[in-house]
This record gives C-alpha cells, structure tokens and sequence, in this order.
DNA sequence: GTCTATATCCCGATAGAC
DNA sequence: GTCTATCGGGATATAGAC
C-alpha cells in the first residue's frame, strides 16, 4: 500500500502515522508518538515532512486515490454483476485496510483548508463512479432506486462504515464481509 | 434531551461541549472552548465536573441510554412492521440529533478504562434488542438472515454512520431518512 | 458558584552539532 | 539525514478572592 513512498525513512513514518492517528486519532497522537513508532527521533518527522498536518495529508491523499482506484474499471458483464463487484471490493477495501480507511474517513476535518478542498474533490470521484453503476441498473430496468442519491448515499454509506467496527480479530474475513454486503445491496436495490 | 441536567449551568456546560466534541472532536477541542461557549470562565467548568473526560462520559452515557431508549417497546402488529419502525425511528435519531450521535459513536476511544467499560455495557444492551426484533423476522419465517448477527451488524451500521453524513442543510429531513432506511433494510432481509 | 490568576506539564517545531 | 537540546506557546486543572 505505501510501496511508492520514499525513501524508506518517510515510509515507516508515514506508516507509524497512519497507525497511530487510527488508534487515538489525529489530535490525540504526537510527533513524538510517531517518531517513537517509527523508531527514529522527534526532529527527524521534520526532515521528511513540513508538519503533522502533511502527514495526516499525505495518508488521507494516498488512501482517498486508492479506494477511487477500486471502483474504476469494475468488470461485469451486466449493472448487477457490475454493482455486486463494486460493493464486495470497496466494502473489503473498508476492511482489509481499515487502518487507512480510518483516518480517510474520521480525520478529514484535521485537514487545512486547501488539503481538505483536494480530498472533497476525490470524494466526489468516489460518488460519482459508484453512482453512475447504480444509474445503469436503474436505466436497463434492473434497480428500482426512485431516489439515485440517496441509494448511493446508503450504499456508500454501508460500505464506509465498515471501516468504524471491523476488528481483525473478528470471526469474518474482509472476503466474507465483501461477499455479505454485496448479496445484501443487490436485494435492496433489485426491482 | 438535556431537561434532566441540572443546575442551568451544568446543563449549558454540556450542551456546549457536546456541540464543540461533534465539531472539532474531543482532543481538539479545548475547556476554554467550552466555558466560552457557554458563556463563562475557564475555571467554571471544574465547578460542575470533575474533568474535561467527566464532561465526555455524561454526553455519552445520556446519549447512548437515550438511543437505547429508542429501541424499547417498538410498537408493530408483525416482525416486518416493527423492524421497520425500529430502523426508522434508529436513523431518524442518528439524524435529529447528529450533533450528540457524533460523539456518541467516534469519541468512545477518548473514555477512560472504566467510563469505556460502561457504555460498551449499553451498546451491547442496543445490539441485543435490533437483534431480538430481527430474530423474530427470522423464526415467523419472514426475514431470510442465515447470519443473524451480521444482518444486525449491517443494519446497525447503516443507521449509525447516518450521523456522519447528515446535515441539517441537505435536502432529506429526519424523517424521509427513517422512511428511506425501513425501506432499504425491509427489501434487505424479507425472504 | 463564579471569577482572575497561575502552577505544571507537554506539544509542535527549530537550532545546530555530527 | 539524523541526532540532542530547547524554544515558545498553549493545554488541563487548581488556588484563593469575592
């Protein structure tokens, strides 16, 4: 997941970052937590990056291009099949990196004003792709979804969420939790 | 939902930090923020609690035990009936009051080991009952929920995160969000 | 009960040696 | 690039007058 982040310095701390702010929240978490996590000392968070808040930028920017990434160029033969893979993916995506998914999600008004306007925009990416899959359904005659937002809004909404309550030591996989909401979206929305 | 507190300046302490913790979350925000607020000095707030965490654990131990309460008595002449009044009434209050449910639900993590321990008693109590009313479903035969406890997991969860993304400027009032959501967890779960 | 003033501590960020 | 040492500011909570 941070495998583009060099050099290996500014990775571990990115990572002990993404790790601390999930567990305590941003404002909760200082640099000197991170510094510690990344086994490094307090000044040197100061070398790679110009400040927590650019960390906290840096994870909610990488993680925001990631699970946009997961709803582009989603396969299916048909909007069913198309939707049920969209789901199942970005709802695992929730799971299988819920300590990303986290702070993408609970630590967005930590953000400046200019890095929050840069993630809104992404966010509205996010929207967009899954609605325009449940608008096909809806035009081939498929979705009954008389309110198309608010049908997108639940359905993104269920899948974010997943994020809040996932525990790996949970008796359900991210895999099972993906395959769960999709058959439960695919009845929601079928006419 | 604060007629209970008293006196008059506990009551304003409270409102006033449930207001500033649903903004800018507990950690940002600080106990002059909230005596401002409230119209009084720094130190007024120790007059009435014992510490920034006291003022926590009060909003969320009356917000926790008020949306349990929403759970009781769920009127309904059948299981469907009464699911749907239950996620209705669930997300309608998670809407209606957003302000305390943020705090509610992404603020538990800033409770001390014993506070912590109290209001997890009560989610355990909130799950149980959305539990008890889709088990119902189940065993009439109506509800096709092979994993009762994800189903519930999942309807909970959609209702919950309506406190995230509500706002009291968008287009859908507290109500057509209920009717929404009975809606969508009806089609869900009947077989 | 409420105030002003302050004790005590800790945070984010920087300076400067190596 | 990384360290040790530290500055300047602001946090929670308390002391003591009224």
């Amino acid at each position: 997941m941070w495998r583009h982040v060099t050099p290996d310095a500014a990775r571990r701390m990115l990572i002990a970052a993404a790790h601390a702010f999930a567990d305590k929240g941003y404002h909760a978490t200082t640099t000197r937590d991170i510094a510690s996590l990344a086994g490094m000392s307090p000044a040197a968070v100061y070398i790679h990056y110009r400040s927590k808040e650019d960390l906290l930028f840096q994870i909610s920017k990488i993680g925001h291009e990631l699970s946009l990434s997961v709803l582009s160029d989603v396969p299916g033969k048909d909007p069913v099949e198309r939707l049920s893979n969209a789901v199942s993916s970005f709802a695992r995506w929730h799971a299988e990196y819920h300590t990303t998914a986290r702070v993408v999600q609970y630590e967005l008004g930590a953000l400046s004003p200019e890095h929050h306007a840069t993630v809104v925009e992404l966010r509205r990416g996010i929207e967009g792709r899954m609605r325009s899959i449940i608008a096909e359904g809806v035009e081939a005659g498929l979705f009954d979804a008389p309110d198309l937002r608010g049908a997108t809004l639940a359905v993104l909404s269920l899948c974010i969420d997943v994020a809040r309550w996932y525990q790996p030591t949970g008796k359900r996989t991210p895999e099972q939790i993906g395959a769960l909401y999709a058959d439960l979206v695919r009845r929601m929305l079928m006419s």
